[in-house]
Order: structure tokens, then sequence, then C-alpha cells
DNA sequence: TTGTGTTTTATTGCCTCC
DNA sequence: GGAGGCAATAAAACACAA
């Protein structure tokens, strides 16, 4: 432990931590960790505000002793760790919102399943013993002029029956994209959703820079290869 | 005590803004 | 072009299980 007695103690006080002797004779080009009290008053500004102008730095730098060099480098790094706990936290609001987007979707595919159901057994009951008309073929159960969300209904399923991921689908007309591949909350049809994004991607607190690539991509880049959803509006 | 994983401090290189 | 920010990374300091 001969080792041990050279080296700092971790937490030393300020007094000893600037002693001259030990700064520049012992240690003189290692790492030092700061001191409880400078770190506590380094958090304390943070809070205040995550950037700093040289003003403050020189004047925080005086007041702890240190280089404003140290006191930059400080929030720097306390910059970085701040942002990957807040997108921690973004992915978690990501995910619920998710979660909770994809249980509502099941249980609509539900509803849409018994519907049909209930279409087809009606229209069963209801159809006529003899065919009708010049060609005698039997009518659609699901007329030409059925409402669109009918009409959709068949095409989510047919989307989902054919595995198909990723590609945009449109429906006839083209009144719908239904999955661009740009966003996943098209429309405003989950304001709670595009709350969370907006919140997550604004909170951020950054300067710009950072210019939003990929992260959220990612987050349901990585659900929808779970399960691909098949995206789609009821309107 | 030692090996290993995590955290903290510091450096480097690139980018943007003025 | 210099200042300051950021991401990526290195390396020291520390924590902790075996």
């Amino acid at each position: 432990m001969e080792e041990t007695s050279k080296r700092r103690p971790f937490f030393s006080t300020q007094e000893d931590l600037y002693d001259e002797e030990y700064f520049d004779e012992q240690l003189p080009e290692k790492k030092r960790r700061l001191t409880p009290e400078q770190v506590h008053l380094l958090e304390k500004s943070f809070e205040a505000e995550n950037k700093l102008e040289p003003e403050r730095k020189t004047q925080l730098a005086k007041n702890l002793g240190l280089q404003p060099r140290q006191v930059a480098v400080w929030f720097q790094n306390r910059r970085a760790r701040w942002k990957t706990k807040q997108l921690e936290r973004d992915y978690d609001e990501l995910k619920a919102s998710f979660d909770s987007l994809r249980s509502n979707y099941d249980s609509i595919l539900k509803e849409n399943d018994k519907l049909k159901a209930e279409l087809i057994s009606l229209t069963e009951k209801f159809e006529p013993k003899e065919p009708i008309g010049e060609s005698g073929k039997k009518p659609d159960p699901i007329p030409a002029d059925a409402p669109p969300c009918l009409d959709l209904t068949v095409k989510v399923e047919d989307r989902l029956s054919t595995g198909s991921d990723g590609s945009a689908v449109v429906d006839d007309d083209g009144r719908q994209l239904l999955d661009s591949g740009d966003s996943y909350f098209p429309n405003n049809d989950y304001p709670d959703c595009m709350a969370a994004v907006d919140g997550g991607i604004n909170s951020e607190e950054d300067d710009g820079s950072d210019d939003g690539r990929g992260y959220f991509s990612d987050v349901f880049g990585a659900a929808e290869q779970q399960e691909p959803m098949g995206w789609c509006i009821w309107s």
C-alpha cells in the first residue's frame, strides 16, 4: 500500500486538494477528481443554466479554485451526461406511447373482425334464395358503395396477411398515405403520442447541432422488427 | 488482492457561428 | 480565423464481486 499513500484520497478537503506541494510535486500530471464541494457548486450552477458564458466561467473557476478550462470541461461533460439521461427518458416515454397505441390498434382490429363477421352473418341472413340480376352472379357481401371505413378494413387485413413491411400503402383514391415511413404518427390522430414525441425532441435543450438524426427511427425501427403493425388511418 | 465494470476528467478533431 | 460546442475516445479513479 505504499502507492496508496501517495495518492490523493477521493474525498479530500479543498485545502488538501490545492496544497501546492501535493499538486506540483506529487501528482503533477494525474487526473484529479473534484471535491464534493466543488461538484455541488458546479451542479447548482448547471441547474441554473447549463450553458456557460465566459464571465460565469471565470467567476466559477475563481470561486472553486479551478482553471477556467476545467470548469468548461466539467460543463461539457455534464451536458453530455444530461443528454444521455434525457434520451433514456424520451425512450421510455415513447415506448409507453407505442405500447399504448399498439394495444389500441389490437383492440380496434378485434372490433373490426367482430363487425365483419356480423356483417357477413347479416348478409347471409337476408340474402335472397335465388340469384338476382341477369348475370346470375352472387352479390358482393360488401356493396360497392360501402363507406370507406369498411373498404379500408379489408385493406388493413390484406396488408397484414401479405406480410408487407414498411412499403407505402395508399388506398385506392389516394386520399391517405397509410405508411410513408416519414412519420409513425400521421395527421393528428394521436395527439397524445405526438405530444410525447414533440416533448422529447424539444426538451433536449440542445442548440440544434444534433440535427435529430436517427434516434427515434431506431426506437420504432426496433419495434417494427418485432412485428409489423401496418399503420393506418381510420377516417 | 485482483480482475472487471462504471464513472469522471481530459483530449482531440470536426463543425458552426460571428 | 478564432471561440465555443459536440461526439468520440482515452485514461485515471473508483466500486465491487470473487
